[in-house]
Parts: structure tokens; C-alpha cells; sequence
DNA sequence: CGGTAAATTGATCTCCATCAAAGATAGTGG
DNA sequence: CCACTATCTTTGATGGAGATCAATTTACCG
């Protein structure tokens, strides 16, 4: 899935990408509304947690309490390592961030780290790092020229992971 | 005060500005360390909350526990207007953007919100924004030559509010 | 009042956005 | 089953916003 922060103006970015197990809708505990719209990008199936009975629970099992809190500390986290992604790396070092973070997330699941699936767009992946469509294409095109993925279309398979890191820590 | 995230490379990155009454840390409660340096800008008085005991509390008065929530909820709504900032806004949109951000914070605060000290460098402004220092004076200069606001160094007046506000809902 | 850090301003360059067009893919209906 | 259409992707050519390099100027502090 995919959650998407809109703008008074308009102009929407899509602010993270959700698999399996994930637990979304962190953002409306404080307003009472989502500030986010939540879409599949696949056929999903989704639980709903009054987020009320959640509290009630947490109170009575402090180990439940201490979980929550873990998993939105978590997603801060998670959000300044984007906000450093989008204020200081260049859109190759963005999408070797964006793919070995999708990898580790497969393998977290049980699938393949190394082949897989993209299920946005192109578009998609440029508004979540920042950058356009074409932007993505071409950068994922420069990426198989060099020998780091084989990409077709939607499906991607990284032959080269550190090569890929490298890009990253070689900065500074 | 100032959070930043550094990378493994070296690289780092100003997560946010705090003032008065603001609470940090929120961010070490997932892995037990803390991903931001925070640094005082100027004389500060912090208190420190152990958050264990604020978890036991907050498991007796569930208003606190609410209101436990809301912040974290808050400060992960902040991030994503951040990284829409740094995703899809010019230099010219950021600066006013956050310039009335802190107009507004000030102004929460009982201080004026049309005259106010920065207390951070351009650099560090630029950091937060990701731009250059460079960038974020020429903008800060560009603002003054349309008459938006007046600086001399870190002392800005907001002169046309709703001119800075324009700059932010033109698009699109 | 000298020394250092910060800010301003100018000149040039680079990376990515933009504009444009052609391929690829999947879904639809005849 | 296949043409037809809409959407997505790739690739090329060009332009522009902001980065980078560089030189002053200004403020701050002991």
C-alpha cells in the first residue's frame, strides 16, 4: 500500500510504502483525522484497530503499552531517515537507498532479497524519493548498464548489494 | 535547540528546531538509543522525564496516555510535512514555509510573530531545508528585495504575511 | 581591536526537471 | 483471439534551479 500526504495547494507526495504486518494510521492519534490517504496497490487485506481499545489494552498490559509506543517511535525514525534522503542524497544514492531498503523488507517477510516485485510505479517511487519519473527510469537504466540490477519493467533483481551500498557510503 | 540525524557516512542532517516547552527524544524509545544529537542553540533548561515512569503514569491517568500519544502522533505528522517540503518545494517555498512556521511558533509562544531572533546559521537553516547556506541567504535576500520581509542578519521581520502565504498556495 | 565565524554576493557548473516521442504492457470488448 | 485503448516505461534533447567555488563584508568575542 501506499500512504499519500496531500498538500492545501494540491501537490501530494506519497510518504511511505506498507507491506505486510505493517501498522499504519499512526498519524490521526493526535488530530482525531488522517493527514494521510492510505492506498492499495495490490489486493490487500486490512485489519482495523480502534485505536480507543488499543489504549484501554496497553494500560492493562504494559508490555502491549511499551510494543505501541516502539512502533511510532519507530516510524520517527523511519521519517528522519527519509527526511536525510531527500535533503542530501542525489537520486542515485536515493534509489540504492529505496531498493536495499525494499530488499531487507522482502527478506524480513520471507522473500527473496534479491528479486522482486515493484508494485508502484514509476511515478510513485519519484514522488516517495523526491524525484520524477523519468528521473527514476533513467537512474534505474544507469544501475543495469552498471551491473548493480537487472531491471524489466516492474521486476527488479540486485546483482550487485554491495556495489549498491557502496554507492552510499562513499560520500565524505 | 537543534536534532539532527547523522548517517553512517558522515553526513548529517538538521531533524528539527525546538523551543520552549517542546518535548524531544521521542525518537530512542524504539531501540533504547537515541538516532538525533540534540544541541542547545542557546541557554536552555531541560527537564529530563524518564520515560519509563512516564509509561507507568500514563498507565494510571489514561489523559495523560492520550496526550502521550497525540505528541508522538504530532511529531510524526511534522515529519511528513517536512519531507513534502523537501520532496516537492522550491528554495523560495521552504524558506517561507518555515519562516511562517516559526512566526507561528513564536506567536504560540506569546513572542511577536512578525519580529523575531533566528537562533540557528544559515547553514543550519539550509540543513533543515535541505539547501545550502548559500541558497538560503540569496533567498532570504531575494525575499527582501520583493518587500516580504526585512533581515539583517539573524533579526527578520515578517513585513507581507499573506504575500509569503501565496508563495506556498500558487502552485498548481 | 585583532581574529574568527557567519553572511552576502558574484560567476560558473551540474544534476535533475521539463518537454517530447516512441515502445511496452495489460485490460477491454467485439 | 485479436485489434484497440489506456497506462506505464524508456530514451533523447534542452533548460533552469540550485550547488559549487571564490571573494568580500559584517558581526561577534575575548
Amino acid at each position: 500500500m501506499k500512504s499519500c500526504v496531500l498538500h492545501d495547494d494540491g501537490r501530494e507526495q506519497v510518504a511511505g510504502f506498507h507491506m505486510a504486518g505493517d501498522l499504519l494510521g499512526l498519524d490521526a492519534i493526535g488530530s482525531g483525522n488522517h493527514t494521510c490517504d492510505t492506498l492499495a496497490l495490490e489486493d490487500t487485506e486490512v485489519r482495523e484497530i480502534p485505536f480507543a481499545s488499543l489504549e484501554q489494552l496497553s494500560r492493562e498490559m504494559p508490555s502491549l503499552q511499551h510494543q505501541l509506543h516502539r512502533i511510532m517511535s519507530r516510524e520517527i525514525v523511519r521519517d528522519h531517515g527519509v527526511m536525510l534522503l531527500l535533503g542530501s542524497m542525489s537520486a542515485g544514492e536515493r534509489l540504492a537507498a529505496f531498493l536495499l531498503n525494499l530488499s531487507q523488507r522482502f527478506a524480513a517477510r520471507g522473500y527473496s532479497p534479491s528479486e522482486f516485485r515493484l508494485r508502484m510505479t514509476r511515478e510513485e517511487m519519484g514522488s516517495y524519493l523526491g524525484l520524477k519519473l523519468e528521473t527514476v527510469s533513467r537512474t534505474l537504466s544507469s544501475f543495469q548498464e552498471r551491473g548493480l540490477i537487472e531491471v524489466r519493467q516492474k521486476q527488479v533483481r540486485i546483482v550487485d548489494f554491495s556495489g549498491l551500498k557502496a554507492l552510499l557510503e562513499q560520500k565524505r
